[in-house]
DNA sequence: TTCTATTTACCTATCAATAGATAGATTGTA
DNA sequence: TACAATCTATCTATTGATAGGTAAATAGAA
């Protein structure tokens, strides 16, 4: 009612985060909401488009959280703690792993203009945290960190949810800072 | 004919591993094989009999293998290394991305006992790492680092899929070993 | 050895459930 | 009147799964 489109957003992130993209069917996402499946096909003509708005809003919001949580960080070691401050809340907020972890894995099952903006994702995570590193690495340097450290981030999320404890998240995370330079 | 068992589970660890475990369905696997779908089903009564085969298959190579690239390791440093190799030719040598990875994403929409025996094999990767970094750090610390190179490994083949760019999983994992010790 | 019983490794045929998708009506609001 | 937001009804394809059949191999007893 209020606004369908977002309610099915919610519907469709929770459920994809879950348990994956072919997992999730409308019907199952119009009986969550109380309509029916041919109703969602009216804001999604074909799953690919649901799944492209999803992450769409996903990446957006991610972005938008990581520059309000790096706002006041000055020195590379505080940004590289906003992004992981960012992921931490997007795992434990909901008890489930990142969208673009989830479908990037998925990654060769998925239709492909699907799979490229979700590995569009990947690369502007490591643009950012390469950006965040400041000059005081070689590009080289910054780009293998970069690389590193989102990798451990996703592949934390994942373990994370696979065991069952968020505690493993911190876990895993818990040293990255400490390499990154204080400037 | 020769070993129907093994052709199915082959082929069922190639598609489970390119698209994801909900993504692959007995007629395909049939079809590749030249046989019915009821044959599969004949080998595996259930989807979960041959997702638990595949884990079981999967972790007992795996671990096998790490033993024989660890065989002359002597230092932490070796045996880190040791187990990033024993990853890397994982996903070199199909380019895709490591059976557990996928499924322990998917976790949440697994039957359970599958979505347990993959943690367990988290949970051996990291008993591993924790117990070759030695006694020279204290036990958290040895947890943490364990905790977090099996993420790192874990993301890097999961974003190396989805970017299509092995040389991003080398970039990944490129410091890991600069941070263990060399006793 | 020969006959019989059992098992293996498939098959055909079929099921109910669910999938994504579409056409065309209906309802409410502006 | 016109449009947006839903519905009903239905389609075709596919899913995991099962029942029951069959040819060939194997094992055991006579």
């Amino acid at each position: 009612m209020v606004d369908t489109v977002e309610r099915l957003l919610n519907a469709a992130e929770n459920a994809v985060r879950a348990r994956g993209f072919h997992a999730v069917s409308f019907r199952e996402l119009a009986d969550e909401l109380g309509i029916k499946s041919a109703s969602v096909h009216y804001y999604f003509r074909h799953k690919e488009d649901l799944g492209l708005a999803l992450v769409e809003r996903y990446a957006e919001k991610f972005f938008t959280q990581l520059e309000v949580n790096a706002a006041n960080a000055g020195t590379p070691k505080e940004k590289v703690e906003a992004i992981c401050q960012t992921y931490r809340d997007a795992l434990i907020s909901s008890d489930q792993m990142c969208l673009c972890g989830m479908l990037g894995a998925e990654s060769n099952g998925l239709p492909a203009k699907l799979a490229q903006r979700v590995s569009r994702f990947f690369e502007g995570n490591v643009r950012w945290v390469s950006h965040a590193l400041g000059d005081t690495l070689s590009e080289r340097e910054a780009d293998d960190k970069a690389h590193r450290i989102v990798a451990t981030l996703q592949g934390a999320m994942m373990i994370a949810t696979s065991l069952k404890r968020n505690a493993v998240f911190d876990q895993s995370i818990s040293l990255i800072a400490a390499g990154v330079p204080d400037e």
